[in-house]
DNA sequence: GATGAATGAGCCTTCATTCAT
DNA sequence: GATGAATGAAGGCTCATTCAT
């Protein structure tokens, strides 16, 4: 009695939470945030119907522990990307502008599971939580690296409405991958993006990267 | 004539359905899709639970009748808006992205509700369908007048990709209305988006509006 | 305002109690007793929702009024098949059998209706006694009849076993109708009933009706 | 080994099935189909609300299961009445009518449930199709049955019309224990079957059972 | 008399949660 | 750790009944 049938079982419980984590995005992907139930879950998961209450306790805290996860693997993949990244504020902005239309985030199962979340974030203040501290600090970041641009390049635009209205078209084009799934894809999106960098920031962009530009040499 | 109580029976029909359909807005917003019950909208709209069953068939019919007004009511709003502005091209962008920051239509209950069923669209076909008949016509109208307003500016632009990011960034903006309400207001939002415009197309807009522009008169 | 849509209206109670009836019947027949609905009924009496509770007071009184209504419709048909008899007790005997399986009374519609409250006769002490006091005058004469013909006959057999036998009997061919309604026909299920009546009775019946006996002349 | 309460608990599924279709046959008899409800199902099974529809899925799937089960269980019982019968033929069709008045499968609570449902089949398809598989074998049996022993006896009968009588009788009979349960009992009624069977083939049967016939020896 | 909007009790059904095994 | 039978609260839906018009 120590098939690979029972080898599934008993597995450490940082692998059952994670495993029914995913099962769950999944869902959320599939069946959307009302009609998402803990038997489609644990089936999904190919578990059983009681695990969850076994490792969540409860529907609401699987849910919650879910969206931290989204909001945690999302923040180290941005924040890895800038460290990837050169020290110039150019490099930094197009890295994370980058990252966000990279396939590992930028895919409709989970851009569907971060809309599910969204669409009950009004009445929920736990999730608006979870999302407003990913937010917040993402701004920031693009607000800084705007503000540092800005400076860099002499344009008149006023830094922190253009950080904005950045954050806010990359949201927008993330929804439209969901919306418009059968006449757009990751690469226009992201070619429309890169379109909007190039608009607002001529002197640091063009369609083909990041310009290298005149001044104080880069490490 | 008897008092309220009396006076509130037997309506027509049009008359209860609009009022159950703002019942249900109201409470979309405020618990959001999941948790609404028909016993909540009858309630609110101060009516006996049966009522909406009688009106509506069923729940799922009540949402699908919900959304297809609020999206008539938002073509309608910026169809209007665009009636009223002059033919300039230039003149008609701007008054398409005032009328998207109007309190009418721009405010936390109507987006908290939309944000409801963008939720749930992914896994409900006709909600995908509803919203996307009113998209397309949106998007497209967009699309025209970008591709009218880069020629006559002369501007280097993808005129697709400058009104799709255009769409994108309006529609995240309503998000952030949404996520950032103690943080921000509609007016500040619109600031953005104006920002946005005299970025994209400095040839025809300043913050205080549109550009005056030299060329052929204007009737 | 006087059109014949209007004509329809306003008619003396006994003829839309009659129509409610004679509703009723159909949708007991098409739907069942346990899915019979007022609405159902209203509708395909071509009347108001309402209406049913104005000339009934109740549900439960309607289909009390229909069975009482079938009851005494039957009770009637069968009488006067008596009456239209001869004197003689074969004569009559086979003028009974052949009212059960009369057009007027033996379609599925019909038996459909009496089969909807028989299964319902068990827990509904109303439906018992209506049918009861029908059946009580049935079976008496019935077995009357066959008390006379057995002295008649010098049949040896149990005169009530034998008519009891018989008011069996012709219940169960009814319900063939409704069970076999494929695989035969009103006019078999008479022939079934002549069978067993030349068999019980040889010296009265023969497959083409009642024998015309030596005896004391009948009148 | 707690008390009974515990005890209740976690029974296999087939246990738990049977016990529901057994409380169900007693609501049957008890309310009529009608009025059937699954909370007063889950109360006489002493079990909880959730659990019909946990092992049915739901009424309707219950109601048919315990159809079926009657229709099993009662094809069982005359089967089971034939083996134990001779190989004579007098000897199985007298076995077969016995075994409908026996008290297992001929009493009050188990025919009102059978009415119930013959109440119902005309507006629902799959009674009457569970129900007719296994009436088809009855009466092909009876048939089989009356034809040899009309060949047997040299009797002129239509043996068709013999045997379908014979089963409308038997029918006819069980409804009688359910309308005349005041006045009547099941011996009076097998009673009544075995004049009938006597009348039909007196070479056979006498009051007192199956007649040991001159003729070929029986094995 | 007749209509049909409105009511609300009751029921089926779903599903998170519990817990004996 | 894991299972799945069992529970019971909650909600959608049906429908008899009422009643203003």
């Amino acid at each position: 009695m120590a098939g690979p049938a029972k080898a599934r079982r008993r597995q450490a419980a940082p692998v059952r939470r994670e495993q029914l984590i995913r099962a769950t995005i999944d869902e959320l992907a599939k069946r959307g945030y009302a009609d998402l139930t803990l038997a489609d879950v644990a089936e999904r998961a190919g578990l059983s119907r009681g695990i969850v209450n076994f490792h969540f306790d409860s529907k609401r805290k699987l849910l919650v522990e879910t969206l931290r996860f989204m909001a945690d693997e999302y923040a180290e993949f941005w924040h890895q990307a800038l460290e990837r990244a050169g020290l110039a504020p150019a490099e930094r902005l197009w890295a994370l502008v980058a990252a966000d239309f990279d396939a590992e985030v930028c895919n409709r199962r989970k851009i569907a599971a971060w809309c599910a979340f969204w669409g009950e974030a009004k009445s929920r203040p736990i999730y608006r939580e979870i999302c407003g501290e990913r937010d917040l600090i993402h701004s920031d970041t693009l607000r800084g690296l705007c503000r540092e641009l800005v400076a860099e390049g002499g344009y008149e635009h006023d830094p922190d409405r253009v950080a904005e209205g950045l954050d806010a078209l990359l949201e927008g084009l993330w929804l439209h991958l969901l919306f418009q799934s059968g006449t757009t894809t990751r690469e226009t999106l992201y070619a429309t993006a890169v379109e909007h960098l190039t608009i607002v920031f001529p002197e640091h962009f063009t369609p083909a990267g990041v310009l290298r530009r005149a001044g104080p040499p880069q490490t």
